[in-house]
DNA sequence: CTTCAGCCTGGAGTGCGCTCCAGGTCAAGC
DNA sequence: GCTTGACCTGGAGCGCACTCCAGGCTGAAG
């Protein structure tokens, strides 16, 4: 169980963050105080990881929202969660071959100013 | 001399773009015919080589346009833009370095899919 | 000389992913 | 019981990097 602000420092995201990603469906509805304020657990803590993970590697929103949405429709989903991991991973793939090319091209530039001086 | 269609094609932006690119002081003033018309030359190209480079690996436009002031103000700022290329390559290692750490991540989960299959 | 695809301009609009705000409520510590 | 810092909501606003548009001009090919 963690107060907003824990998960905020845990997860690495803002709390404008966590209640923009409760309110559009990314996170699934978080648990309250009687009061109303948001309680956190170690799933919800979890699922923050996971997204922390993806937007890292450049996936959009909306396709995290969808793996969301599969993974509460149930067990039946998981070939398509499954699926939908492995084409993102094979774009990331791509993004960290073109990235270690440009990063090449840029030392190769650097390289130019260093016989320069 | 390339028409813009071509600079467009061979630089991979699109013809917005490099019109945009001008607007904002990223490409210098570009050459053009009586009529008005755009025309790219050969060092119009290597800018737009290095832009795609520095936009690929992450730079923020207003610091590639920082750095293309620098060039146009003289030979005495390439220690400046030597530096500033420097401080760039650091930050993409340690994007080349979250990257794979999260790329390691994500196979991770997919091997979790694979084990319940 | 005509045609018409390609190009021009200034400015408005888009999509993404947050981020901030006003005006109030909650709850832990004294 | 009171204080005060953390938290709540709905909705507006922002920064970035384009992208699109209307309305008009250009220039190579036939």
């Amino acid at each position: 169980m963690y107060a907003p602000s824990e998960a905020a420092r845990r997860s690495g995201f803002s709390l404008d963050t966590l209640r923009y990603y409760e309110k559009i469906g990314l996170l699934g509805a978080v648990d309250r105080t009687p009061g109303g304020q948001r309680v956190f657990t170690d799933d919800d803590l979890g699922w923050l990881v996971l997204f922390r993970c993806l937007r890292d590697t450049g996936m959009p929103i909306a396709e995290m929202r969808r793996y969301a949405e599969l993974a509460r429709e149930g067990e039946h989903t998981s070939a398509d969660r499954r699926a939908l991991l492995e084409r993102h991973a094979a774009r990331v793939e791509e993004q960290m071959r073109l990235l270690e090319r440009q990063y090449d091209h840029l030392r190769e530039k650097i390289r130019f100013y260093e016989r320069l001086a």
